[in-house]
DNA sequence: CAATATAGTTTCATAATGAAACCAATGGAG
DNA sequence: CTCCATTGGTTTCATTATGAAACTATATTG
């Protein structure tokens, strides 16, 4: 063993965004900032996790661009962790989690919580693949192609 | 440290399914599975993944019901690894991985593949989170209800 | 100024990961 | 039927990651 094997040069798209958020603790982090936690400690708090993991985490979202520091927003010399739109682009994931778990775990009176629509207060649809002209998709539906492979040109 | 930490009592579904597919392998086992890739070499072939650590990850994958086992459809005494039902609904995870990606991966040019759709073979949208009545929805359109505890009534 | 809270880091033990060697059961060639 | 390669693992061992607890430095509160 050299390292955990890291999955930086790989072409695959999911490997690449598992290599940023693939751990077991950092959508959870994601999760509690999108419901509004900012400091170490709230974090620290809520998911009971050792400092040192939490501050290891930390540290590497920030270095993937996913979280950003600023100064508190309470004026204290403190600073706060927030979302940047990287991060927040991480909605989809967790939606796509939750509803699994919801549709196919064997326990699901267990969960908690549900998802629904601000305005009505109603639980949300699952989440929908449409084609370009609209088409709902499943996964039969779909294929993968080679990315054409742009050349750059020295001019124009 | 007793135990890397489960989550397995957890309310929170997105803790839930990180407990069966949170890890570095599962979801790239699972894409490759997707693909048609069924056999034990054929996995360990195509990720390059150390022999021991696909076996434990193949026996979590059954027990968690993401995988099933199969006699071999080539007639052969060995068995295969295939999804069920359960596997499958894995796909929007894998969409919305990919797509994050696709948006906020500081080298998309790396990206290998595209997901089109089949019939037109043209890149499908990006995932769609809708309201009961069909409004699209963004983060900051939805919130966490509590999930209303329906209490086991002893006749009716 | 003293006490306490915040945000970590350090230390140490244990668990997970990975590479390589090993092994048992097929399957195939002759 | 026999020998050999392939498949599908398991075992062993080294290294890395994780976690609990103790420790520390700075900030805030009384």
């Amino acid at each position: 063993m050299v390292k955990r094997t890291s999955f930086e040069g790989d072409g695959c798209p999911v490997a690449r965004s598992l290599e940023a958020i693939g751990d077991w603790w950092t959508l959870l982090i994601i999760r509690e900032a999108m419901l509004g936690l900012s400091r170490f400690g709230e974090f620290q708090n809520k998911l009971g996790m050792a400092k040192n993991i939490l501050s290891v985490r930390l540290r590497s979202m920030v270095e993937h661009g996913i979280l950003a520091t600023a100064p508190a927003s309470d004026g204290s010399a403190y600073h706060e962790y927030e979302l940047t739109p990287k991060g927040r682009g991480l909605f989809p994931i967790l939606v796509a989690l939750r509803q699994w778990s919801e549709e196919f775990d064997d326990t699901p009176e267990e969960i908690a919580t549900v998802l629904v629509d601000r305005d009505r207060g109603r639980p949300v649809r699952k989440l929908e693949l449409r084609a370009e002209d609209g088409r709902l998709l499943s996964q039969a539906d779909t294929t993968l192609k080679l990315r054409p492979v742009r050349r750059r040109r020295s001019a124009s």
